[in-house]
This record gives C-alpha cells, structure tokens and sequence, in this order.
DNA sequence: TTGTAGGCGTTATCAT
DNA sequence: ATGATAACGCCTACAA
C-alpha cells in the first residue's frame, strides 16, 4: 500500500510536505500543492488513520452502542442520523449490539477503547432509563432514546413522550370526542408511563370524567415476549355498551391491531370510530387506510442530534447533566374524525 | 492512556513478552504470564489496534456499506447477522450508508481504505442487481442481499425468492384452492419477477388456466416513491364477481392491505378469503389476526453467512464467480384455509 | 516555504 | 523462554 513516503519520492519533496498537503495545513506554495496532490491521485494514496492516531491520538471514529435492534426495526432510524450526522462532519462510525446483555456491553466498551475512538453513542431502541456499564472509562459519551439513572450523569437526548401524548390527545377533544377509549403499551416501557399520565391530564383539564374514559392493557409481560391482549381488548371496547367515539393506542402497533377489531366489527373509520396511535412508525401509519393520525417519535433527529451533541463533549464543552428532550409532533392524517 | 511499555515495566519484563501474553503466544513461562496479565489487570492496558494495524497491516475490522438503510426497516437483520458473526469473531465493524448515492459510494469506499479495512460487506436492503462501484481496490468484498452484474464477478449470497414463492404458491394449492388470486410487487423489484414467475410455474404445474388466476399489480413507480394501489386492487379482486378464495401477495405489506380491505368488505379470514404474503416481516406478520402465512427471508442468516463468507474470501479462498442462495421457507399460520 | 529528527504503540527479526 | 532493536506510517517540534 502507497505511503506518504512513497508520495514524496515521487514529487520530489519531503514528507512533510505531503503530510501538509493532505491535511490542509497552510505554507504549502501552490506549484507543490498541486503537483503533489497530483501525485497522489496517481499513486492512488490514502491516507492510513490508523498511524494518524498512533501519532496524535485524535480520533475521527465514534462509536454506536445499540441493545435490542431486532425487537423494534424502525428505531434503526436513530442510527441513520448518527451516520449521517458522521459522514457530513468527516467522522467514521464504529457498531456494535449488546443483545440486553450486560458482559457483552462491557466487551463492547473495552473493544471500543481498543480502537481509541473519540466518543460513543449509547443507543437505546425503546425510551427506558439505563444506567450503563461502561467501566471506569472516561470516553465522552450521549445517551440517545434513554437518560441515565439519577445518579451517573451523562448527558442524554430523547423525546417528550408526554409532550406529544399531550398534544395529540387535545387534538382529539378538539375534534369534539367525549367518550375516549385508551389502550395502553406495556407498563414496563417509559413511554407508557408518560403518554398514559399525558392523556390523563389533558382529559382532566378538558372536564371530562373518570366514567368518560375507558383505559385498557394492551400488553404485558416481560419486554421483548410480552403478552398481547390488544386485539381482544379492542374489540370488547368497541363492541361494549356505550362504546367510545375515539380510541387512543399506546403506539401505532397498538393502533393497527384496532382498526383489525373496528373494521372486524363492522365500524367504518372514522365515520364509527376515531383511531390514533403514536409513534409514526410510517410502514404501519401510511399503510393503514385510511392513513392514521399519530405524533411522530423524531428518530432520525434523535441521532443526528445526538451525535451532535457527542462532539461537544469530545471538545469539552460540559454538558453533563444535561438532558435534552426532542418534541414528538401530531401528524394529523384521515383517521381521526 | 497505559501502553505496552508501562506494562512490561511494572512487570519487570520486556515488551515483546507483553505482547506474546496478549496475543496468546507460545513460549511464555506459565508463572511469568499470570504476572504480566495480573499487571495487565490492576493498570486497565487495553491493546492498541491502531498501531497493531500499523506495524502488522492485517486488519480486525470489516466495513459494511449499506444503501436505502431507511426505506426497509426490517432489513435492519442482515446487519445485526454481520454484527453476530462479527462479535463470534473478534472482529470489529465499520458502518457507512450510501443512500443510494453512487459519489457518496466512492467515498465511502476511501473512507474504509484509509481505515484499512480487511474487508467489506456490500447490503442491498431490497434484493436486487448492482454494479458497486468500489473504485479499483482490491479489498474483498462480498455482496449481500443482491448479485453482481454479469461482468464483475463478486462473490454474493442471496435470497431464494423463486423457491420460497413456489412453495408457498404449493402450499396454498394444496388446501384446494383454485381460483387464486395475485397482487404483485412493483415489477423494478428484483424479487418481483422471481417471486410471480414462481406462482405462475407452480400454477400451471397444477394444471390451473390463465381464467384461474388473476394478476394485480400493486405498487409501481420509482422505488422509494412509489405509487400504491394494493387497497383499490385489494377491493376490486374481492368484491368482483366469482372472487378467489385465496389471494396471495407480493409481500407482507401487500397481505396487510388486503386485510384491511377484505376486512372491510365484510369479509372474514380465512373462512370466506385465505391470504398469505411473503418476507415474514413479523412486525405485521403476527401482528395481523389471524396470523399471517407467508414465506421467510432469511435476513439474519444472509448477514450471518455473508461474513462468514467474507471472512473466506479475506483468508485466501477463491469465491469468485460463486453465488449462494438461502432458502425461504413458508411459515404456516392462521391466514390460509 | 520547506525539511529533519524523533517518537507514538505495536509487532517482526534476530539474538541470547 | 526472553529480550534488544528496528520498523510500520504518520505527526510534532523545531530548524533552516
């Protein structure tokens, strides 16, 4: 493989010149810069990272931590924005999966080290809080879709769950719905807990009583083999006596499984039952017809973003303590009244 | 950051010595390695790759480029296959993204260069035909989830849409059906044309006329923009005159939307219409009610075995020219008979 | 504007 | 079984 010695052979200068040439350093008059940077091209020279940071130990890789990325295919979106987010800033990204399990995570952060990257990202698939088991290392690292537990303060990037929970359900009283049925994720999941509590709330400030909603579990059970009662729940609900004008769902899973048990049943949506769910996990919300109403979880803007914010840390900015919180937007689409 | 050296030091031994208990060489006295790896311990040395790759020139680390890593969601398995095999085998993963842009392919590719990558992985997430354009390097490279153009011979592991689709289009016979009907997958699709030439070969092996079948086609357009049709196609196969009694579908999200749109014709599954779809995308495929009867792409394995392969080809074996189908099995469940 | 010398952490080579 | 020394490709520091 072509070095940069090779390189200054060939242009009749030294080494360090070439090395000026490549990494855009100044005092380099423009005949050399040119016949070196010809050179290059026809040498077909790349630069070698790995001896870059043996000299210099600043590292251009970062590294991305992710744990159940089989369960929930669509997050895989939060590491899209961070690859991009990389590739538009000349930094290369470094994958690996910890599966849930916590040794494999503290080989995975030794192998990181191994490779001295600049930073990590560590990538949770579903909003939870962690606290995760880096070692005692000292790499800057972001939380993405998770925050840390209280005690262990890295900084960490997720969505307002209940933001958007909020505001989704106010669209609907909006709408004019009084009777509203909920059909919740499983409890185990942060989100739940967030959207559930949203909904009480706005319901509560819209004047509505306890009898004016009806709340189901849709799923329980340990995450990843939960137990899904949502079509059955759905189905008693809207076939029940006084059954609701609109129905909520935990996430647009939840939301498909319904329309299953409306259109099961005979009702027509929207014109029988209003549907929303939440997420925007676009293979299920824009394939449902009609197009369900739902707030969008900002995947992709959780990473770009995210990793954004590593590189502030990596060039000291301190951020610790620090946890941003993205807005989940209702995107209004046919299923909603 | 504690190297080779402080370690040799605090041992009372010389670096080479380190470095033979790293690597798990011989000739190192049984006392003298529990030593040095106790040292190892209490300083927290972990191996530098950089400068291992620096002096050694053979690389741990493997790239993956991928291309429409968002539009296929559930794709995201052939990576994690990678990841599996990858952390099997001490080996480290590069992720890059091309989005299908063939400027940002070529940078990719001097990306992983400079990286001195042993070796690459080069995923479609729709199976399909392509011509890399990896510059005229000489990394090795192994083609996943697609087959090169005739010319460049690539080694590639696919797969088997033909089998998958005629075994299912068998099994659907098997129960009795006769009157069958098809919506396709956008025909740009590669697995499009193998998937309906398989249903129309294991038809008329059956002995079914053309008047049996009935063919639509479901999406069409630019991929990534595509025009759907499924559900008015969907409406119109099942409310027409002499309808089938089983409806098979390009794909899962096809089979989705016709549930949908039997389901909404009053139509229950699978006593008045048997569908089945194909991809066991298991998001909609058990999330469907009754269960969903399709044929499995084995993304997992193609990942898996796409390294495994890889990993052959860096070793020196000659792949060339050798292209590996997998097979897709149907996986029966409530949506058929 | 350009070049020289040295060193980063590791492995290879050759001695001992 | 162990060690001394060179070399990998690059960058830093300093000199010219």
């Amino acid at each position: 493989m072509v070095s940069i010695v090779d390189v200054a052979k060939a242009a009749g200068v030294s080494n360090k010149t070439v090395s000026r040439v490549v990494n855009g350093e100044p005092n380099v008059k423009p005949a050399t810069k040119e016949r070196v940077q010809g050179v290059i091209r026809d040498l077909g020279y790349v630069p070698n990272m790995a001896a870059r940071l043996v000299r210099s130990s600043r590292s251009l890789t970062l590294g991305i931590v992710t744990d159940f990325i089989s369960t929930t295919p669509y997050s895989g979106d939060i590491v899209r924005g961070i690859q991009e987010w990389a590739e538009e800033n000349g930094r290369t990204v470094l994958l690996a999966n910890t599966n849930g399990d916590r040794d494999k995570e503290r080989e995975i952060w030794r192998t990181f080290q191994s490779h001295r990257i600049g930073g990590a990202l560590y990538v949770s698939m579903y909003h939870r809080e962690i606290s995760p088991s880096l070692g005692d290392v000292a790499t800057p690292t972001v939380l993405v879709n998770c925050h840390p537990e209280p005690a262990n303060g890295y900084p960490s990037i997720e969505p307002n769950d209940y933001q958007g929970s909020h505001d989704l359900t106010r669209y609907v009283l909006e709408r004019g719905h009084r009777r509203i049925g909920y059909i919740r994720l499983n409890p185990k999941l942060l989100g739940a807990e967030l959207r559930l509590s949203a909904f009480r709330e706005a319901v509560r400030e819209a004047g509505l009583s306890d009898s004016d909603v009806d709340i189901r579990l849709g799923m329980e059970g340990p995450i990843g083999s939960e137990t899904n009662r949502v079509y059955s729940q759905a189905q008693d609900l809207l076939t029940g006596s006084n059954p609701p004008t609109a129905l909520m769902c935990g996430n647009d899973e939840i939301a498909f499984q319904a329309y299953l048990a409306a259109l099961g049943a005979g009702l027509r949506i929207p014109e029988d039952i209003s549907i929303v769910g939440f997420d925007d996990f676009q293979t299920v919300s824009l394939a449902l017809k009609p197009e369900l109403t739902t707030a969008a979880l900002p995947y992709y803007a959780l990473g770009y973003r995210g990793a954004d914010r590593l590189m502030r840390v990596i060039e000291g900015e301190k951020l610790r303590e620090d946890h941003l919180v993205l807005e989940c937007p209702v995107v209004a689409r046919g299923s909603c009244k």
